[in-house]
DNA sequence: TTTCTCAATTGATAAATATCAAGTCAAATA
DNA sequence: TATTTGACTTGATATTTATCAATTGAGAAA
């Protein structure tokens, strides 16, 4: 890794609070790379060799059995993914691609291992970003049993909405394949639910999304914080 | 809690490789109950006052959203639940209740918080749960989202005839009513999916379940290490 | 034993979702 | 400009899953 790039590592809310030896030992061997769009970074099924980290970009999450595959989760900056696996010395339960030109920081398993024996405050910190990643899952899993497809689609609007500033005009942050997929349906249902959408005041136009009657939309979806809210 | 059920505690993996003064210190302030079953223990949206771990027993998770509720997922001993709830003093999501008579420690969540803090050892052993438990949720929802309710229940049933010693007769380990909500079908459904393995060597009698073609059968749930090892 | 209760099953039907096959449209390419 | 490409949409249909209603059956209570 080039010393030029620390400082902005350094920023990153993991990497903050933990000691300056431990911040040194840990980039001495990591890398901090561009890739562009549709690399294969991991493969569900490999052994964690690294922890990664995305800087700038966009990385899908997916899983396959059977014939079938499907998208886990998009991470977005500055979010992290495989911890579970590089904490645990397992395998990866996922693989991940770029799906935009993306920096991605990858730091060796056994430096992280080593780093948390050391350094309490990072331990905190893996602690907390871990708890996060759970409780994200938990929330997904809980949608995908407890909500049609059409409900799913509305409440991930509503939320884009919030994160976008809450204009009632909004980008869907992937093309509508993977959106699909992440909500769990077919591409053809995710077309069919946008017009299911349309009387409460979803107006697709590509991949904008206008929300001309949020009331009505809500009342359809029952947005559930315990669900929905990407904080809590 | 009393002194004479402290050993017992300290044996459980979490709190084996603890100092003996952050021990003392969690326990201090510890419950150690015994519950009847269909005691509500938590409710999904309240604050994470205590970490709770099933030492006998077993205990339900569920939610709910809309009129809908599902069970997010069974504890058995010794397992905790609400660990990530706990990490980041924040609600939980999922609500909690025995479904036998159970023996449950509960454990002050500041006191777990302020032990992480000071023991890197029990913060390890901590991480090593949460990253487990996060590893459980995302194959759960791997199963769900890449299998028909079918294969879910065939490959559950060759999980249990492993865990119970692969003799080819397992016992259900909760009524069909919460193995459907857990599977994420209707009850009836569970039924449906029974007959539809009979073909597969798949016996019902009451909570008995014989398997006499193990090898018809995976050939049809096609069983994936990263979606149903429970240890990977 | 008889009755009662409740989980589980079965049947009929409805709703949700997936699949297959065209078709549309807009951006990229020639 | 014409053509190609690929994502998206739409329609028709099949499959999966849920719902409602009725029935069965085993264990608990009388």
């Amino acid at each position: 890794m080039r010393l030029a790039d620390l400082p902005e590592v350094r920023a990153i809310h993991l990497f903050r609070s933990m000691e300056e030896e431990t911040f040194n030992s840990i980039f001495k061997a990591a890398y901090f790379q561009t890739f562009p769009e549709q690399v294969d970074l991991i493969e569900e099924g490999n052994p964690a060799d690294f922890l990664y980290v995305v800087v700038e970009g966009c990385v899908e999450l997916h899983a396959k059995a059977n014939g079938r595959e499907t998208t886990m989760a998009m991470v977005l900056p500055v979010g992290t993914f495989i911890l579970a696996a590089v904490l645990n010395d397992s395998v990866y339960l996922m693989s991940a691609r770029t799906c935009q030109k993306s920096r991605i920081l990858m730091i060796p398993s056994q430096d992280i291992r080593a780093a948390i024996e050391k350094d309490k405050a990072f331990a905190a910190a893996i602690i907390r970003e871990l708890a996060n990643c759970y409780r994200a899952v938990v929330k997904e899993h809980k949608g995908l049993k407890l909500r049609s497809a059409v409900e799913r689609l509305a409440n991930r609007l509503l939320r884009y909405n919030d994160a976008q500033g809450g204009s009632g005009s909004l980008l869907l942050p992937f093309d509508k394949r993977t959106l699909a997929s992440l909500l769990g349906m077919a591409p053809e249902n995710l077309s069919r639910a946008f017009n299911t959408l349309k009387p409460y005041g979803v107006v697709v136009d590509g991949s904008t999304v206008h929300l001309t009657d949020i009331k009505a939309l809500k009342m359809l979806a029952k947005p559930n914080s315990l669900i929905d809210d990407r904080v809590i």
